[in-house]
RNA sequence: UGUCCCGUGGUGUAAUUGGCAACACGUCUGAUUCUGGAUCAGAAGAGUUCAGGUUCGAAACCUGACGGGACAACCA
């Protein structure tokens, strides 16, 4: 009885947003013939960063879902501002994410022509004007959001003269600046965006498709609504600060359709994740001033630079997944995208040991020169993933952290006195130690093991609190290690009025370690591989790792209960 | 002073569209463990911004307040 109810509520579907119930109602309505055709947007002027990745997962995801297509349309209207070079990184990161458009790459200057056929068109019908006045007077006559606008003296050309001077602009024989096109519409809407918007400007920059065949270009509200509506886009899903454009391209759709087509807009909330940001604009600042590394720098926000750090497509999938689509403009948490990456990576990447900050550790009792192959499960998650052997001898490299003179409560791991496993080996006692007087610093650590302690065949009996990770010294091999913080120390940095984002970057976001000890299987590790360096975290090799120098990236660190105990 | 959007545990989202608030992250216990990971069991934490109204019944509908955000680029 009471197991039915339950079963029925594990059964029921998982809630679906608000925009996929508006989907799934327009086709219960039977509307746009019962297709779906969505479109991701991008304009080629920066690279990708997590909060793109949200869009992409639910342009691409709704069409998946419900049978449609989802288009990959650049806005490439501003020559100015758009490169080549970030076409083809949208494109490669969206391959990335595991999404796929066909054939159908299209481009907004696909339809200059239309759009200049229409402009015309809105001018013959005494609605788009010239406006020959300086953006700064353009700008006064706009009126505030609180007071009307007034009309440009220039708005009740005759059609003839405006269709000419268009021409003209177009033709290269006015400057940039000196003329505009605007709609006619209503300079005292309550909406800004009404008060006669400018349609086209004078560009005069060479265009990365249409070299100089244009010498005007079009507003991206003007080209956006409409290339829409040219592809058969049914549902033009777009972040929250569009829904006051939305009166406009409905304004330019109801110009333009011939039927009850429109491809219909659904606002959601953008990404904002605490500690880092999401401007194009700023990630950019970023990268022209060197604060960091590149576009692809770990520590960015940026698909690249999430994917050198080893991050997964699925980990950002799932962390899209979690937080959903709303109206509502939140701040999400980074630790739910780190939770993300580890439960991706706790199934996935093979275990490893790896050293950090090595500290020697001499086994007295062990015989010089007797190397042991002990083996070690590379997943327990995952039996599939096998075993290895890693070699065991005299002096090993453990953990500077697993070491403490004077250990305080809860302290499980080596101290004097103490015994801990080494993990895959042995239990060994502390028996004395090297201390430099000098510095205070502990140099070596000496330790007895017990041969009836093997792992595996461990026959007495004794338990330990500890295990500890470890390399072979001798057979070890070294590696540089970057470990990542966060970019920024404060949650919001770009969203304080008063003070400038760089005032937060963290001078700690960035630490490189060298001499760092490795266990000999890793020698061989190309870029991207992933590993989980047992009891630290998740590593990925950097693509700037060689044979001779490898070069690993911290993802992120694994739970730490002691470091909390410890505080 | 305008128009539009939004207000649910610390955070992000749910609530069969009106039937007395659920999930995830995080936090805290405990169990277990040759990773202080993972796993398992459990706990604390919101009465849904506020005030009215409609209703047998409101997080949801209405009104008003309060709070947050968007809009005044020849950017997208």
């Amino acid at each position: 009885m009471s197991d039915e109810i339950i079963k029925e509520k594990e059964e029921t579907k998982p809630s679906i947003s608000f925009i996929e119930q508006f989907i799934v109602e327009d086709l219960k309505a039977g509307k746009n013939e019962g297709k779906v055709i969505t479109r991701f947007p991008p304009e080629p002027n920066g690279y990708l960063h997590i909060g793109h990745a949200k869009a992409i997962c639910l342009d691409f995801g709704m069409a998946q879902k419900h049978g449609g297509k989802c288009n990959l349309r650049f806005d490439d209207t501003n020559p100015v501002k758009e490169e080549v070079e970030y076409i083809d990184s949208i494109k490669e990161d969206i391959r990335w994410l595991g999404f796929d458009w066909d054939d159908r790459e299209y481009y907004a200057s696909d339809y200059f022509s239309n759009l200049y056929n229409f402009a015309v068109e809105l001018i013959q019908k005494g609605l788009a004007y010239v406006d020959d006045q300086p953006a700064d007077l353009i700008s006064i006559q706009k009126g505030t959001p609180s007071l009307p606008g007034t009309e440009s003296p220039f708005r009740n050309r005759p059609a003839e003269e405006n269709i000419d001077l268009f021409g003209r602009m177009n033709k290269g024989e006015f400057e940039e600046g000196s003329r505009v096109l605007r709609a006619k519409i209503d300079m005292t809407s309550p909406n800004m965006h009404m008060r006669d918007p400018i349609i086209y400007r004078i560009i005069q920059t060479p265009h990365h498709r249409t070299g100089s065949s244009w010498m005007v270009y079009p507003m991206y509200d003007f080209a956006h609504g409409q290339s829409d509506y040219f592809e058969g886009v049914t549902h033009s899903l777009c972040t929250l600060e569009f829904e006051v454009h939305r009166p406009l391209y409905d304004w330019f759709i109801d110009q333009l359709k011939t039927d009850d087509y429109r491809p219909r807009q659904i606002e959601f909330n953008r990404l904002n994740l605490t500690y880092t940001m999401m401007s194009k604009r700023k990630l950019l600042e970023l990268v022209q001033e060197g604060k960091v590394r590149g576009w692809d720098d770990p520590r960015m926000p940026t698909l690249c630079g999430l994917r050198r750090r080893g991050y997964t497509p699925e980990s950002i999938k799932r962390f899209v997944d979690l937080i959903g689509y709303t109206k509502v403009e939140a701040i999400n948490d980074v630790s739910l995208l780190e939770h993300a990456i580890r439960e991706d990576l706790n199934v996935r990447a093979p275990r490893v040991f790896g050293v950090l900050n090595p500290l020697k550790v001499i086994i007295n009792n062990y015989p010089e020169g007797k190397i042991e192959n002990v083996g070690l499960i590379n997943n327990p998650e995952d039996e599939t993933m096998g075993k290895r052997l890693i070699p065991f001898c005299r002096e090993v490299y453990i953990e500077q952290d697993d070491f403490m003179e004077i250990p305080p409560h809860k302290f499980f791991r080596l101290a004097p006195g103490r015994e801990v496993r080494l993990k895959g080996a042995y239990i060994i006692k502390c028996e004395g130690f090297k201390k430099n007087e000098l510095t205070g610093a502990i140099e070596e650590v000496y330790c007895t093991y017990d041969p009836d302690t093997k792992s595996g065949e461990n026959t007495s009996d004794k338990k330990v609190k500890g295990t500890l990770h470890w390399v072979s010294a001798q057979h070890a091999v070294d590696a540089e290690v970057r470990l990542y913080d966060r970019l920024f120390n404060h949650e919001d940095p770009a969203g304080q009025k008063d003070d400038d984002y760089r005032k937060f970057l963290n001078p700690d976001s960035l630490k490189i370690l060298t001499g760092c000890k490795v266990e000999p299987s890793l020698g061989s590790a190309k870029p991207l591989e992933k590993f989980q360096f047992q009891r630290l975290g998740y590593f990925c090799i950097d693509y700037d790792s060689t044979e001779s120098n490898l070069v690993f990236n911290r993802t992120v660190q694994l739970k730490d209960t002691w470091s909390k105990i410890n505080k």
